[in-house]
DNA sequence: TGCTTCATGTAATAAGTTACATGATTGC
DNA sequence: GCAATCATGTAACTTATTACATGAAGCA
């Protein structure tokens, strides 16, 4: 018989659960400003798009239970809005240690057996992989265009715009070395 | 009243299910040498690790499914072995279009909002994830030193180790970058 | 009037981790 | 003999997506 059969949701080592990191995007868009829940996923695509993803099914429970907790309320037009004890809750949980999502990458899942479908193969595989890395590049392009250095709430944002420019640049990179690599096999 | 009940849990516009992902783990370690579902995860984990996980929970009841299918085996010492059948399966899901996992990073998340826990919190928070990024170069390196460039599944498998540097690199570069603009502003 | 977008929400389903149970094998 | 590792498996639980339902608001 197991002495403990309780489940350690909220925390474990320290580290947050999962959810947690659900609240802290929710609890950090509307503490730029008040607005829907339909708005706050469009938000939250455009902008944490190359970094985060929240879909709607994450988050109207989310804005339910924080609600409950009196973390966040509707102002006079019915939006959603951050509260004190809401903007204390984020303060607390950026603070919290990042959890490593665990990685799952279906490119070099399929390159590292590549041997079994052949060169070619992966030379198609890493080809589309460049399109799209660089559509994404000219997506992070364009918002950089829109963001002021000089606004304290923006400076943030370019840091983490800049992120995504230097990990699709090194996959470009990565991409012309490797190709050039399997040219030359056979 | 829907017309359609049915969850397309199989394939969903031709991207296989993320289980298909796991198969696909799962029969391309077996591709290399028959083994046990024991170290069927300790070998994920130490060579795919930088790019692939999986647990337990996953890996048995998977072999099981794909047990009945006819994809997997015993050997004669009891050791888990891909069929012809199996290996058929392999292929063609190495050539099935890659999953997009949804990015979920924690550190640009935190960093998104920074403003609100300032700049002080912010370069601890990068300061913490270039210790890791290191440890992690430093296994990368390794591993490198393990595999042969002429052996011909190794080749493959030096190609998916040359992204996680090029990755960590870049990750590297960019918290230099960061830490100097951190440092410059207020 | 009817189309599109905005908006809120739920139910079914999937995927995955963690903790636990249980036993065999191996090395000392 | 005993501890550590190897090995297989399951139950509970969490997280998340997707499809669907439903209706209001804006505008041709």
């Amino acid at each position: 018989m197991p002495l403990s059969l309780v489940y350690l949701s909220d925390r474990v080592n320290g580290v947050p659960r999962p959810a947690a990191q659900t609240e802290l995007a929710v609890l950090g868009a509307l503490s730029l400003a008040p607005m829907s829940g339909y708005r706050l996923r469009q938000e939250i695509l455009a902008t944490l798009g190359h970094f985060w993803t929240e879909s709607f099914g994450q988050i109207y429970p989310t804005l339910g239970r924080l609600t409950e907790e009196g973390l966040v309320g509707r102002d006079d037009a019915g939006r959603y809005a951050i509260t004190a004890a809401g903007l204390a809750r984020l303060r607390a949980l950026l603070l919290t240690e990042p959890e490593h999502a665990p990685p799952r990458d279906g490119v070099l899942l399929r390159l590292f057996f590549g041997r079994q479908i052949g060169r070619q193969a992966c030379l198609d595989l890493i080809a589309a992989t460049e399109r799209e890395v660089t559509l994404r590049l000219a997506a992070l392009a364009g918002i950089r265009g829109t963001l002021d250095p000089d606004d304290p709430d923006e400076r943030y944002a370019l840091l983490t715009l800049s992120a995504g420019e230097h990990r699709g640049r090194a996959t470009l990179a990565w991409i012309a070395e490797t190709r050039a690599l399997l040219e030359a096999w056979d």
